[in-house]
DNA sequence: GGTTGGCCGCTTGTCTGACAAGCTGACGGG
DNA sequence: CCCGTCAGCTTGTCAGACAAGCGGCCAACC
């Protein structure tokens, strides 16, 4: 055997043929016409009928290529039965790509300590950027101040403190200037709470973590205005490690 | 309007109504299936018509759900006509993820520079904690300096060039000791190398600058192995901000 | 004996036709 | 003007059919 291949002789080279079923051409052929804007974002898809005489395909053959667009997240619709033609979708693939990142770390076996660690890193990175990106200009942080009055309102619903947590963080990721950092946290936030799941809202709706998160958050933005870069990274470590810490008591001792 | 919100009576709060169409159903069924372990990785999956009468729906219902599975990068196979079963995959999960990823890039028009800069951040923040990790348990780095041995032997393929550089970034992922950092590195390589196509080979190629490459190689595992996690941290962020700032200087003059 | 050919059963890929359920708009009756 | 009804569309789902290809088995043939 050995011998064989290491004198393996190829006058030809031959390559196994293999045939592209139809279904996949179909949908590489719409997915090229979405990414590329030919097919401007939110307009409704033709019938399906209509798609497949116009590809001299059968209906089934593009049912399957609509599904394999939905399951990336590039159409709307396919969750719930209904006669609503499926939508050229931006936001959707969003949270697809949380749920297929959360295909591999699970299938990756990684444990969540590691995401966490993960979404530490790349939150320190982020007020690093924003501390020293906000020095010029200041408005970028607008969002997150905003968020961030929210939470001091007196006797906040718990489901509005939350949303308002989100706020902050997302307005961070925006102040960095960079595109890329809002979607890769938030498919990240999407895949930590997806591993955590209840939890997270028993630890939350403590009166008492409220505020002292409220603390937190005030401290960090403080410092990223000042531009202190290495203080707002240690103080969001702490933030972030303390919270999931309790979370991990908290599932520790049931 | 604010009015009404803010005075909203709820006697019933209605939810409109709706039906998950059966194909949902059966793929979140597998996949729950599959990602719980309760499916080994690697086993072939029933055929479709023993799936169906299982399950107790049509065959078109199945395979709608299983090309949702291979969409989401669960299951192999699909790309090709073949008899074959489709087989319970996690390397496909991988290339899935970079694929989706790259739709929220193009749709989220995130610019290339953008996402390097994210790497950029990622991998600084893996030097670093390698760094941290190497004095402690120096054998982590073993597979970046074996990639490295591979980087200078004289004379070097360029395909096998392009490996051992691939491998040692990969070695430093390891080295973390955070199974997140290969798996999400990965993913990100996947989608910047799919943005750029061709011009990193041809940059690659040249005989000086894959000396120049491993000379930094050099110097960045030499500066984790001493633990300096801040000399770490800026030399590869210059190593990979030159190398696509050279990429994107042969994009501008064509 | 080893090789070749043919046959059968199985799988996937694809199409067609059918039906139920639900939305939408038109049309006529009150 | 309002409202019921109905036709025509859509999607979701099924059943049945056929081609193509793979693998095993068995017999025939050199």
């Amino acid at each position: 055997m050995k011998r064989a291949t290491a004198t393996e002789e190829k006058p030809f080279a031959l390559v196994p043929t293999t045939r592209e079923p139809l279904s996949i051409a179909v949908s590489r052929q719409l997915r090229q016409a979405i990414v590329s804007g030919k097919i401007t974002i939110g307009t409704a898809m033709p019938s399906e009928k209509e798609l497949g005489q116009q590809l001299g395909v059968g209906r089934s053959t593009v049912r399957e290529a609509l599904r394999i667009l939905q399951a990336q997240g590039l159409l709307s619709g396919g969750d719930t039965v209904s006669t609503q033609r499926p939508r050229v979708s931006a936001e959707k693939s969003m949270s697809t790509a949380a749920d297929v990142m959360e295909n591999v770390l699970r299938l990756g076996q990684v444990p969540l300590g590691d995401i966490v660690e993960l979404r530490i890193s790349l939150e320190r990175s982020m007020v690093s950027l924003a501390a020293k990106r906000a020095q010029t200009k200041p408005a970028v942080l607008d969002d997150a101040k905003d968020a961030l009055a929210v939470m001091k309102v007196k006797n906040l619903d718990v489901e509005r403190f939350r949303a308002a947590d989100l706020a902050f963080h997302k307005g961070i990721a925006r102040a960095t200037g960079n595109a890329a950092f809002p979607l890769v946290m938030e498919v990240l936030r999407e895949v930590i709470s997806a591993h955590l799941g209840e939890r997270l809202h028993a630890v939350r709706s403590s009166k008492t973590a409220m505020v002292e998160l409220t603390r937190e958050h005030e401290e960090i933005l403080s410092a990223i205005e000042r531009g202190k870069q290495e203080k707002a990274a240690a103080l969001v470590e702490d933030h972030i490690r303390e919270f999931y810490l309790g979370t991990e008591r908290k599932k520790a001792t049931p």
